[in-house]
DNA sequence: AAGAACGGTCAAGAATCCGTTAACACTGTG
DNA sequence: CACAGTGTTAACGGATTCTTGACCGTTCTT
């Protein structure tokens, strides 16, 4: 196969591993025909629909990751359905219809993740791709997570503060690994030890508040004013990720 | 104040809860200091640095939501970086150097996540405005409740009043939360103190009152006037949601 | 207008919570 | 077995928070 200068497919960017589903949601035929083409053609699987109730339909059966509609869609009325709240949509516009910079952004403010002026097939792909990376980013489960100079990494399992790497115990780890993955968010003692120790512990809450004591001795500048790993008074702890 | 066609502002749409931080990766002085009064006026909070290594130390500090780059930034070499792995980035072009849509749209495939061929203001600040939603969305539902400036998150258990976090003690924390669960609904002190305190509570009715002096001092800008928690006399306390 | 009822304010003691330390128990290894 | 590393428990002390009671001003009732 020749690199023949810019054929419409991509074959030979590296294939997603398993193809993704893109929703169309357009009301023309032809235009719905070669944007499934296209799609089909580049590797993705592409699913057609004309209209918004047939869209909801097909959203639970597909259970697509990007959606792409016309102008005309009226992308609000679809985001109030919970199934497609979460769902990346990008609008694009009528081949032959390049349209006013006002109406395209104003597609962003109603709702579209990203906005097509001018339908160009080389843009829509590349837009495409990057939605899906991202996507594909924010869902896997994450090995590092990062807060401030803090850093774990679950698959060494190694813990490092502003790079220097730090010796945690198994527990500390643990703890410090809950935190991380839900920042800011507040644990109760309790709702620590069920998910580090298992529902069936039987075990002093008061343990849990030694761990947090070695734990910051690790990892906090000040362990007497932790930057971290904060106290709730009468609650329980939570990271603040700056 | 009117809403004169098209400010570069937008004060007038729904305000963030906090003040979204944006992180500018830009060398050239002028741009820069554009892009920083251009995200100040509306409401994000912008910082400005002008190179990668000194990105990877504000990316730490500042722990933005999004990062502007432009062109030159080598964005590959950014997104090895586990602190900007999860971060979004809308790559930017030089006002006076609109560039090949080709070019452009490399960006997308050398990790940027939107790609602005032309700087336009307001297209960048509706692509601002859309990927901050979508962040926001995907984000850990927070349960926050909000009335007027008060706004209360008790999975992260904060209080913030204009933004500005406030530190509430425990009760308090859980007297304000059932006023903002019922706005504008009376409690009598006997309803509040079976609520917060159980039904098996043995205190004097005017402990509440106390707590709620104190709550006043803590989230009222007036607390000799207040604005929030209002004395329905005779009856108890509500809260007025403006 | 006087008195009662009500709510606001303040300060002091009580109660609670959390941090810290040290001792002890458990585990696996040399 | 001794030892080191880790986890758990207990006890103390300081800090914060809660509760109470006293006092004051305002509002309502008679």
């Amino acid at each position: 196969m020749t690199r023949a200068g810019s054929t419409m497919t991509d074959k030979n960017r590296p294939m997603a591993r398993a193809k993704e589903r893109i929703l169309i949601v357009v009301s023309q035929p032809p235009l719905a025909a070669a944007l499934q083409k296209l799609l089909g053609d580049n590797g993705y699987s592409a699913h057609v629909v004309s209209n918004e109730t047939a869209a909801a339909d097909a959203v639970e059966k597909v259970s697509p990751t990007l959606v792409l509609v016309e102008r005309l869609v009226d992308i609000q009325k679809l985001r109030r359905d919970p199934r497609f709240r979460r769902l990346a949509v990008i609008a694009l516009q009528q081949p032959e219809a390049p349209c006013e910079e006002e109406e395209c952004l104003s597609d962003l403010d109603r709702g579209a993740d990203a906005s097509l002026c001018r339908l160009s097939y080389k843009e829509l792909l590349a837009r495409i791709r990057a939605f899906l990376r991202r996507e594909q980013l924010l869902a896997a489960p994450a090995n590092q997570y990062v807060a401030g100079s803090l850093c774990l990494d679950t698959v060494r399992h190694e813990v490092t503060v502003n790079g220097k790497p730090v010796e945690l115990t198994p527990k500390e780890f643990q703890i410090l690994q809950q935190f991380l993955q839900h920042p800011s968010r507040v644990f109760s003692r309790e709702e620590l030890l069920d998910r580090i120790w298992g529902e069936g512990y039987a075990l002093e809450q008061h343990t849990l508040d030694v761990h947090i004591h070695s734990l910051r001795h690790k990892i906090e500048p000040d362990p007497a004013h932790p930057k971290f790993i904060v106290t709730v008074r009468g609650i329980g702890y939570k990271l603040t990720p700056r």
